[in-house]
DNA sequence: CAGTGAGCGAGCTTCCGCTTGACTT
């Protein structure tokens, strides 16, 4: 039978929705996003020929389009409704090509909201493709080819092999760098402040306190000295009051990059976290799409917001608000993110998904419920035989309004609040007050924040690079690639000075204080810090935090048909390319490399730099003459090419290390890629973090550890079977597994694992699903293929090579995942 | 992936944006 009509969308949980509105003559199915991607060989761009692109099915997606062909055979009218935005029409154009339609007469819709009004006026007005805007497109996609895969190799023998380079990634990096060089950069200074704590005369001290602050902060220890000797024996008397009315209004509902915020700050949740979370909550119906610029909410959502806020809070709670879209570059294609039931305040599922649904539904809420209000006080006082005054101020909240549900955080951190919540004690003007103490308090400025993944997120999108459904991912690259880490780092002591005058005494003393102390925050490598100087020296404009604002118009200008999209590309392409063959011909390799000084030992010179494998210390140096080979070690972790000392380094050449012998077997320390271990009958032990120094560990200890971990592996031995040795079933992270020979296999699912015989577990080994080292990416399964018919081959000709070195770069890929 | 780091040097790495699963020891 004919299908009546084919609906095609980019998301299945959306098709899936949009079915149930439009009844049974319409067939609803799903792209799963872009269809067709440039061919990775040569570019995918045919540079001598007006850059023509050369677009291949993606392997992942040959199943997807083989099942949309044979739809759209059988069916007489076929609606692309890709999103309204650049790579939504793209997606639609592509969708035109492959499955043989005609863009003159291949209807094309958009909605932006999924309500079934939205989704009828969406079929009662199709349009055309709008090809102009698939250049913009085309264009876009084109460009950062070009970057990624000519700048890239360049970094490959400038710098090191495997790195990247990309519009997003780079500038990203750059701004981590920048604030990594400002903070380093700063210098702290301090002032004083003074705070007293006030006590009307009637009263008994504590009773009803008032804390203020002086207006003025004295720069130096002696002013605030002199200033405190002042105030003994002064008179305090209050010189006015001053009433002022204030209010707060809701922020507007989640797009993608403020939902990473709050998540971040509220939650505590990393974005790629966040991401995945919300995905769950959209496929299961409870929010609308999680991959979102605009703010808007839909009609019906407002109607529906409304009647919650009146029924549950009642009518002065509701204000009817829309916001404008900030962003730079948005492209609103869908709703803001948001319940799709807005009178469900909860739902059920993992905590992590109850707790993110109930911000979303908090902030939507908010968003349409009325401004707090507030009163807030400022109480400013006298000191008698001088011109300074204390002030202080309280505030109360008179009405309010959306904070009943909810109030956005901000990233300032530990910065004293001097306002008072709550009322302030009754006080009348002229009354004279009475401190029960003053304290200076030397403070200092602090330095520029570090970014954490959701402040870098903020601000990427404040500079339009990037876009909804690229922050996570880019924030991921940037740290598998080892450019940028997110790590917690220990605070250093300071010292402080303190004045305390109380019962007309004045003492002063040095206290300390933690400063500098990092949770969860981005810092550059040393691979980061070189690559990117590497960048900015060479392709500065490329990396600048405004190329992306600068081609973004050039697209716009495509899309609205002003400009031809490969003359466009000619314009960047050809100077730009110049570039590129300048640089490799005649820029120096750029390692990073410090000469730290001579070990005093042997007298050989010592230095640092970025060797193939990361960052390395170099004891001794080649000589042409010489038989003698210089020494290499790693850096550990936490060590950086630009402040290790020379002494750190001498240490990282003192291991390995020989302990002794444990069952006639050596036992030996070292540092690798997971850190330090013990190593013994070929056995690895990870020491243990923050207890065992392998510099200092002695046989004893290792053994120790040697055992404990013996004792490890036999509780997660769960079974072993008589018939083969090789055969194990084995409690790990993720539950129990099957081990055989080298490989391992999960248990099926709904089977008893006590109950498994050995023949049940040969089924699952030979049966099973082949154990894929691989990481499923793209053309995993092809090379698996590959590699099953040719790694029984011995002669060594090209087609074995190959196979070879696949492997290896599929098993490396699969480790990179982790 | 836990000894690597020049030397001879094939063939490999890489981008951004749209979507989900499959998968991890």
């Amino acid at each position: 039978m004919k299908e009546e009509n084919l609906v095609i969308v980019e998301s299945p949980a959306k098709a899936k929705t949009i079915e149930k509105f439009l009844g049974k003559d319409f067939l609803v199915m799903s792209s799963f996003g872009h269809i067709r991607d440039l061919d990775k060989k040569d570019f995918g761009i045919d540079l001598k020929n007006n850059y023509i692109p050369r677009y291949v099915v993606s392997e992942d997606k040959k199943k997807v389009v083989a099942e949309l062909k044979k739809a759209a055979k059988n069916a007489k009218t076929i609606w692309i409704a890709s999103d309204e935005d650049r790579e939504g029409e793209a997606i639609g154009w592509h969708l035109m090509e492959v499955l043989g339609l005609s863009p003159d007469t291949t209807k094309r819709i958009v909605f932006h909201e999924i309500t079934k009004s939205a989704i009828t006026k969406a079929i009662d007005n199709p349009r055309l493709l709008d090809l102009n805007l698939v250049d913009a497109q085309q264009a876009r996609r084109i460009l950062d080819r070009l970057v990624g895969f000519e700048i890239s190799p360049v970094l490959w023998k400038k710098v090191k092999p495997s790195l990247s380079a990309g519009r997003v990634q780079s500038v990203a990096v750059r701004l981590i760098v920048d604030q990594e060089r400002e903070i380093q950069k700063f210098q702290p200074t301090s002032a004083y402040r003074v705070t007293s704590l006030f006590h009307t005369e009637d009263e008994k001290v504590g009773s009803s306190e008032l804390k203020a602050e002086l207006s003025t902060r004295f720069k130096t220890f002696d002013e605030t000295k002199h200033f405190l000797d002042q105030c003994n024996g002064a008179s305090f008397h209050i010189e006015s009051i001053v009433k002022k009315p204030a209010k707060k209004s809701p922020t507007p509902p989640f797009i993608t990059s403020t939902l990473q915020q709050e998540a971040s700050r509220k939650l505590g949740f990393p974005v790629s976290m966040t991401m995945s979370v919300a995905q769950k909550l959209y496929e299961a119906g409870k929010i609308t799409y999680m991959r979102t610029d605009s703010t808007n909410l839909s009609q019906l959502a407002l109607d529906a917001a409304k009647e919650t806020i009146v029924e549950k809070y009642g009518d002065k709670y509701y204000h009817l608000r829309t916001f404008k879209t900030k962003a730079k570059g948005a492209q609103e294609a869908h709703e803001a993110i948001r319940p799709t039931y807005m009178n469900q305040a909860t739902v059920p599922g993992t905590p992590q998904e109850q707790k993110l649904y109930e911000l979303i539904w908090k902030r939507t809420i908010a968003s349409q419920m009325a401004d707090a209000k507030l009163e807030r006080t400022t109480v400013k006082i006298g000191v008698s035989g001088t011109d300074e005054h204390f002030v202080a101020t309280g505030e109360i909240l008179v009405f309010d309004g959306f904070l009943s549900v909810y109030l956005e955080s901000t990233d300032d951190e530990g910065q004293e609040n001097p306002i008072h919540k709550g009322l302030l004690p009754p006080l009348n003007e002229g009354e004279v007050l009475v401190p029960s103490e003053i304290v200076g308090t030397q403070r200092f400025t602090q330095k520029p924040p570090r970014f954490t993944e959701a402040s870098l997120v903020r601000k990427l999108e404040e500079q339009g690079i990037g876009r909804p459904s690229t922050y996570a991912p880019t924030i991921t690259t940037i740290q598998n690639r080892n450019y940028i880490v997110k790590e917690d780092r220990d605070g250093t002591e300071r010292e402080y000075q303190r004045l305390l005058l109380q019962d007309g005494h004045l003492d002063s003393e040095t206290c300390t204080e933690i400063t500098g102390a990092e949770r969860g925050k981005l810092f550059p490598t040393d691979i980061g810090l070189v690559v990117n100087d590497f960048l900015v020296k060479n392709f500065d404009s490329i990396v600048d935090y405004k190329f992306t604002a600068k081609v973004e118009k050039e697209f716009d200008e495509i899309a609205e048909g002003k400009r031809v999209w490969n003359e466009m590309i000619d314009e960047f392409y050809v100077p730009f390319h110049a570039n590129i063959e300048d640089v490799i011909e005649n820029s120096e390799r750029s390692s990073g490399e410090r000469i730290l000084g001579v070990d005093p030992k042997t007298e050989k010179p010592v230095s640092v730099r970025i060797g193939r494998y990361g960052p390395m210390a170099q004891l001794g140096e080649s000589k042409e003459d010489s038989e003698e080979k210089p020494q290499f070690a790693s850096l550990r972790h936490g060590q950086s090419i630009e402040t290790i000392t020379l002494e750190e380094a001498l240490d990282l050449f003192k291991l390995p290390r020989q302990l002794g012998e444990y069952e006639e077997k050596v036992v030996t320390v070292s540092v690798g890629r997971f850190g330090p271990y013990v190593r013994h009958d070929s056995k690895f032990v990870s020491l243990k973090k923050d207890v065992d120094d392998p510099l200092t560990i002695e046989l004893d200890r290792a053994v120790e550890l040697i055992e404990e971990k013996r004792e490890k592996d036999r509780k997660a031995l769960l079974k072993t079977f008589e018939e083969d040795v090789d055969l194990r079933v084995i409690m790990g992270r993720w539950g129990p597994y099957i081990a055989y020979q080298k490989s391992n296999y999960k248990i099926p699912k709904d089977t008893v694992v006590e109950d498994l015989s050995f023949e049940d577990c040969m089924k699952v080994v030979e049966e099973g699903p082949k154990p894929k080292k691989a990481a499923a990416k793209k053309t995993a399964t092809k090379k698996a293929a590959t590699k099953k018919t040719t790694t029984k081959k011995t002669t060594k000709t090209t087609a074995a090579k190959k196979t070879v070195t696949k492997k290896k770069t599929t098993t490396k890929s699969s480790s990179e995942k982790k």
